[in-house]
DNA sequence: AAAAAATTGTTGCAAAAGCCACAAAAATTA
DNA sequence: TAATTTTTGTGGCTTTTGCAACAATTTTTT
């Protein structure tokens, strides 16, 4: 699971200047990117912290991923059809890699290291896109506000091996993350309180 | 998107015996597999069709997932804490690869042409993978059923670039993959169909 | 072809979740 | 530090969703 060393590696690595890839800069409350026209982008967050958002047409805001650090994202990883509005924002200033992704077996043609080490480590990458896709299902595909709240907190007590969680986001936007009400949220936590479930 | 061909060469490719890798056939209804110890299988669906089921404590199914020729599935995509029963079901009679995964570039001895061809096509089968499991996030988010099912209509149609459906599902499976009660979800789909929705 | 099992279509009622609104507190910005 | 913005906590009311149940089909099995 914790592949942040062979990371460090890969992040060296690509210190030289290959054309395809571009390294940008980001404040807090930025837009990295949008998800309109379909440019095949492919990013790696290398530091910092940023989530995907969608609001749908009633207006309300969905936070679809959240992106830490060495976490992939971008176009292709969405099918052609999507209709909808997607964007990047930083949730703290981060600094993100940018890549335009055509098929991973083709190198520049300098031949340069960032190829080649981004083909030795894009499987590993992937893996861990679907991971955290796989938890993110998990999640939402619980049946009411009190069983995704409980197996969220589970969640982060299993990643720090900890009973006493710290929650990533404010309660509203945990509920935008969970894709509930927040009052009804509010409501929910308030009674697993009473209930000294956490 | 479309890697049929592609893939019809790999299959072609590794039909010969690598001691690591294993065909089994599966009847309609037979368990594929469960996700219990971690094992590091990964699964390629060959043909026929396969869900990814859980019941919770309540005995509600979910059906996490759908898989459909050249699928990937199995334990490696999901973390090492999982405290859910996962298996997986034969929708249809079915065909399955079954392998280790330790590492990708880990070739078995015999350095057979299996090895080869996998890690040629490995990133193509996640990036598959992966934007399956980010149109299953999409759904699910969708706030009420109505939504969800007006999103996945749209993503059938989208699929067969067609403006009339066939739902793969029964309607009880149907409420099982949306992860929704099913009588509201025929109330749901009534008032869609008086709307002249569709 | 008959029997058994599963799906569909539909209810009334209960429970859960969403919506709106607002004051208090906390965090951020000027 | 003061002003402004955001978050939290809460409640009343409405709407949506879930639950249980059952008959009518349809499908599958024997």
């Amino acid at each position: 699971m914790d592949n942040s060393f062979e990371m460090e590696q890969f992040i060296k690595d690509f210190t030289n200047n290959c054309s395809k890839v571009q390294i940008k800069k980001f404040s807090k409350g930025e837009t990295v990117t949008t998800y309109i026209e379909k440019r095949n982008q492919f990013c790696i967050l290398l530091n910092g912290e940023a989530d995907l958002i969608r609001y749908d047409f009633y207006g309300h805001k969905t936070i679809i991923a959240n992106f830490n650090q060495y976490d992939t994202f971008g176009e292709v990883f969405y099918p052609a059809n999507t209709n909808n509005e997607l964007f990047v924002l930083a949730r703290k200033n981060c600094e993100v890699l940018f890549y335009i992704y055509d098929n991973i077996n083709y190198k520049c043609r300098k031949n340069c290291s960032f190829h080649s080490t981004l083909i030795n480590h894009f499987s590993t990458l992937l893996l861990h896109n679907i991971i955290n896709l796989n938890m993110r299902v998990e999640l939402l595909s619980k049946r009411n506000i009190r069983d995704k709240l409980i197996s969220y907190f589970n969640l982060l007590s299993s990643k720090t091996l900890s009973k006493t969680i710290t929650i990533p986001f404010s309660y509203t936007d945990l509920a935008d993350y969970l894709s509930i009400d927040r009052s009804a949220m509010m409501r929910d936590i308030k009674s697993l309180i009473d209930q000294r479930y956490y």
